[in-house]
DNA sequence: GCCAACGTTGGC
DNA sequence: GCCAACGTTGGC
C-alpha cells in the first residue's frame, strides 16, 4: 500500500532544482517529533510532494522514498531519523498554498491544519486532486 | 517586519 | 505537574 506525504523545504536551504540535480538526497534535519513519526512511517516507494516554504509557498515536484528511515547523521543524539528521497518528476504547474486554501476540500489537510509541520501525510484523495491541479499523472 | 501557532525550557 | 517565558517556523 503506497502512502502519500508532503515534505517542506526552504528553497534557500535546499530547493527542488538541487534535488533534481542530486538525484537521491538524504532528507535530514527534521527535529520535530510529529515529523519524525511521519518519516518513520514512510515506506520505500511512497510518493511525496516537494513543497517550497517561505519562498514560493507552492508544491513544485514529486519525490519518491528511496530508503526508509535510518539514524540522521546530522543529529548528534536524540534518536532523530532521515530517509533518502529520489527526484521523481516536476509538476507541470506549481500548486500554490493560496490555491489549496481556496478549495474547501483541503480544509482537513495537515498542510493547512499544522502549518509548522515539515513532514505530513496526504490522503489518496488529496493526492489525486493535487496531481490534477499540478498537471501530472502518477 | 509582524504575528500566530506551537514546541521547549525552567521555576515553582 | 503546571504554567509562564522564550525560541522557532512559516504565512502574511
Amino acid at each position: 500500500m503506497t502512502n502519500y506525504w508532503l515534505i517542506k523545504s526552504e528553497p534557500d536551504a535546499f530547493s527542488w532544482d538541487q534535488q533534481v540535480a542530486n538525484g537521491i538526497e538524504p532528507w535530514t534535519g527534521v527535529r520535530n517529533h510529529t515529523a519524525k513519526l511521519n518519516l518513520k512511517a514512510m515506506k520505500k516507494g511512497d510518493f511525496c510532494f516537494f513543497y517550497h516554504s517561505n519562498i514560493g509557498k507552492e508544491i513544485v515536484g514529486i519525490v519518491k522514498v528511496a530508503k526508509e528511515a535510518y539514524p540522521d547523521p546530522t543529529a548528534e543524539a536524540g534518536g532523530w531519523v532521515c530517509v533518502d528521497m529520489k527526484a521523481f518528476k516536476p509538476l507541470k504547474h506549481a500548486v500554490t498554498l493560496a490555491a489549496i486554501k481556496l478549495d474547501t476540500r483541503f480544509t482537513d489537510m495537515a498542510l493547512l491544519r499544522q502549518s509548522r509541520l515539515s513532514v505530513g501525510p496526504v490522503s489518496a484523495e488529496h493526492w489525486a486532486m493535487l496531481c490534477e491541479m499540478g498537471g501530472v499523472h502518477v
